[in-house]
RNA sequence: GCUGGUGUAGCACAGUCGGUAGUGCAGCUGAUUCGUAAUCAGCAGGUCGUGCGUUCGAGUCGCAUCACCAGCUCCA
């Protein structure tokens, strides 16, 4: 017998060799039913795997990753076998689980047509309704390289896999795929599936390998869930910034302008006021310096810098001035540096933190422009912390503290945080200051109580970083804040101090942007508020809607009062109907129409609507003066 | 950059087999003075992304190019 450790933290007896199957039946059948997998001491395993130990097991469903990790798998296999019943000829490279569903990337000869797509997803329910058992085997090596010796992909896969390891297959009908698991039982068990997009997709996503076509789908254990999550994709779509900053004027592209370079529209630049004011303010309030650098610089800026070395490729080819190259800046860094070194400094006079909205321009390939959250020329909320080695990690706990407090300030409150580490060969700096300043990362990020994911090895060769995700309302998760340690431009620059003792020492040298940079984080915030702006922040914080002409001069006499609180206040004086000026405020997601009448002239007031709540009655205009300042200081 | 797709009025779209372009909204003009999501009528608006080619004739076919979209790779 085995003793097996539940979720629940109960300890069940049970038979030496009983599988994860069986015990979830015994536990009852109702799990047994909804049952997708087991995790095994942590380790995600099938469902058949059998038990000879006693160990910690914890029945997976579709509510876990692991559950839904092993449903989508189980369909992608569905989904290749759909694939070779139609396509015999096709060669099968790889098909895994992602977050959002699964993928299977394929060699064929031709390219799939949507009638293609919709054929396969035909086969795919066949697949299910014959309700395949699924079993695992393995094989050792040549047999594996023998039963997959038409599929030249798998071999690759086969023969790469290091000396020992198991090589395990999975087979449902007339199809097996080499495959590490785990799987559900029997394909009936996938319910709603559905091929969501086709794309091309390099073999091990190196481009200078063959283009293969991978196909993406998803699948769900109920119809309604499918539905569910095909409609959070319409209101995605529905958020999508392009067509909202479209929609409410407020940026645009230009073709002859040029890609990924923005035209802030007059809307859309008053927000962004807004955000940068609140910005400076409290950089100011939390100790930093604001500075100011040019947009170009000499190339020997950049060859000292390095970044003619390491970042040649995302910077643009130099212009001649008087016969010398010049560069448009892809950071704002060297100039910071530069500013340091204008004079001596004394450890008396540290930590200098230097904060600056930094335009700067790089070039990125065509092919990943996107909106505003990808662009050739963006303004980083850029800082650059300059202090002595004592002092760092003090200083990372403040700036930590103090990006997440920023994005608290615009409503994001979730994270994920990041830490990336040393990487293995290629590195600057002592290997001391590594290890001190990843451990004042990570202490930073535990003192403020939050977890981390750690990337060994996944920093940049001139110094270790904290990343930060903020969550969105729909859940989707967005990269802005970096903090980084750079060991490097000091080095270079030759940046020192003098210590106590008279002699000369380097200083620590952190770079980091909270809101990452303030296109980005507007097309983020844009898409979280789905358009909607908080008071706070919109470009028009309440528009007056006079109801006929004759109140007009009362409309004027209401917006003085706002303006003179620097409130953003329009009149819509147009000759229309009360309900059409309404309906186009809204569309234009005002937070507040105040509507004037005869009533309203009369009493000295305004009939205040709100975007979100509707029609909330009669106010007496200082009332609502007063309301809605408040709510801007407030920043609801 | 790579693979696939798209490009027609400010926006959303239609345009058959190659025969010189249409709808809705927006815009403009006029009428209407009206209380919480669309008042009515009229008018105007296009080198069909750009260039070259095929053809008697190109929005439509071919080639090139630019931009955008989805994905790959990369990243604030």
């Amino acid at each position: 017998m085995i003793q097996i450790k539940l979720k629940d933290g109960s300890v069940k007896s049970y038979e030496k060799g009983s599988t994860i199957f069986d015990i979830a039946k015994d536990i009852s059948e109702g799990l047994a039913r909804v049952a997708l997998a087991g995790e095994v001491n942590g380790e995600l395993k099938d469902l058949r795997t059998a038990l000879d130990d006693d160990c910690g097991l914890n029945i997976l469903t579709f509510d876990t990753e692991g559950g839904k990790h092993t449903y989508w798998h189980t369909a992608s296999h569905i989904m290749a076998q759909a694939v070779k019943r139609l396509f015999p000829g096709v060669k099968l490279a790889i098909g895994p689980a992602i977050d959002n569903g699964f993928y299977y990337d394929f060699d064929l000869d031709r390219t799939f047509t949507p009638e293609d797509m919709q054929a396969i997803e035909k086969e795919m329910q066949n697949i299910i309704k014959e309700d395949l058992a699924i079993e695992r085997f393995t094989l050792p090596r040549d047999k594996a390289l023998e039963l997959m010796k038409d599929e030249p992909y798998k071999v690759e896969l086969i023969n790469e896999l290091p000396e020992g390891s198991e090589i395990s297959f999975y087979k449902q009908g007339d199809f097996t795929d080499l495959c590490a698991g785990p799987h559900l039982l029997s394909t009936g068990k996938v319910k709603a599936v559905k091929l969501m997009q086709l794309a091309g997709a390099y073999w091990r996503g190196n481009e200078k390998n063959k283009m293969l076509q991978r196909i993406y789908g998803i699948a769900f254990p109920k119809a309604s869930q499918l539905d569910e999550y095909l409609k959070m994709l319409e209101e995605a779509e529905k958020r999508d910034h392009r067509r909202l900053g479209r929609e409410l004027d407020l940026f645009s592209f230009d073709e002859e302008v040029g890609p990924g370079l923005v035209l802030w529209h007059p809307r859309g630049a008053r927000v962004r006021m807004r955000i940068e004011d609140f910005w400076r303010k409290q950089h100011i309030k939390n100790g930093y310096d604001i500075v100011y650098t040019p947009h170009i610089g000499r190339g020997k800026l950049w060859e000292t810098s390095g970044h003619l070395g390491f970042y040649n490729d995302s910077m643009y080819s130099p212009m001649d001035v008087d016969g010398q190259d010049f560069y448009t800046k892809p950071m704002n860094c060297p100039f910071h540096i530069a500013i340091y070194k204008s004079r001596l400094h004394s450890y008396r006079d540290l930590p200098y933190r230097w904060a600056e909205l930094g335009t700067v321009y790089r070039y990125e390939k065509s092919g990943v422009l996107h909106g505003l959250l990808r662009v050739r020329g963006f303004t980083q909320d850029d800082a650059h912390i300059f202090c002595a080695p004592e002092q760092m990690p003090a200083e990372i706990r403040r700036v930590l503290k103090f990006c997440l407090y920023m994005l608290k300030a615009f409503g994001f409150s979730e994270y994920k945080i990041y830490i990336s580490t040393k990487p293995k060969d290629k590195f600057v700096g002592d290997e001391n200051m590594w290890v001190e300043a990843t451990k004042a990362l990570m202490e930073a990020v535990a003192a403020e109580g939050l977890e981390c994911d750690i990337d060994e090895g996944g920093g940049a060769f001139y110094g270790p970083k904290i990343d930060i995700k903020i969550k969105d309302a729909l859940n989707r998760e967005w990269q802005c804040s970096t903090i980084q340690f750079d060991f490097n431009e000091p080095e270079r620059f030759d940046m020192t101090y003098v210590a106590a003792d008279g002699s000369r020492k380097r200083p620590y040298m952190i770079h980091r942007a909270l809101l990452g940079s303030i296109e980005r984080f507007f097309g983020v915030l844009l898409e979280h508020h789905a358009g909607a702006f908080p008071v706070w922040l919109a470009p028009v914080q309440a528009r007056i809607l006079p109801i006929l002409d004759k109140h007009h001069e009362f409309a004027e006499q209401v917006a003085a009062k706002l303006r003179d609180r620097d409130v953003d206040v329009e009149i819509d004086t147009r000759n229309e109907k009360i309900g059409f000026k309404i309906r186009e405020a809204q569309l234009e997601k005002i937070p507040y129409m105040l509507v004037i009448g005869d009533k309203e002239v009369e009493n000295g007031a305004v009939a205040v609507r709100s975007r979100k709540e509707g029609d909330l009655g009669s106010m007496d205009v200082d009332a609502f003066v007063e309301k809605i300042v408040a709510e801007i200081a407030a920043r609801v």
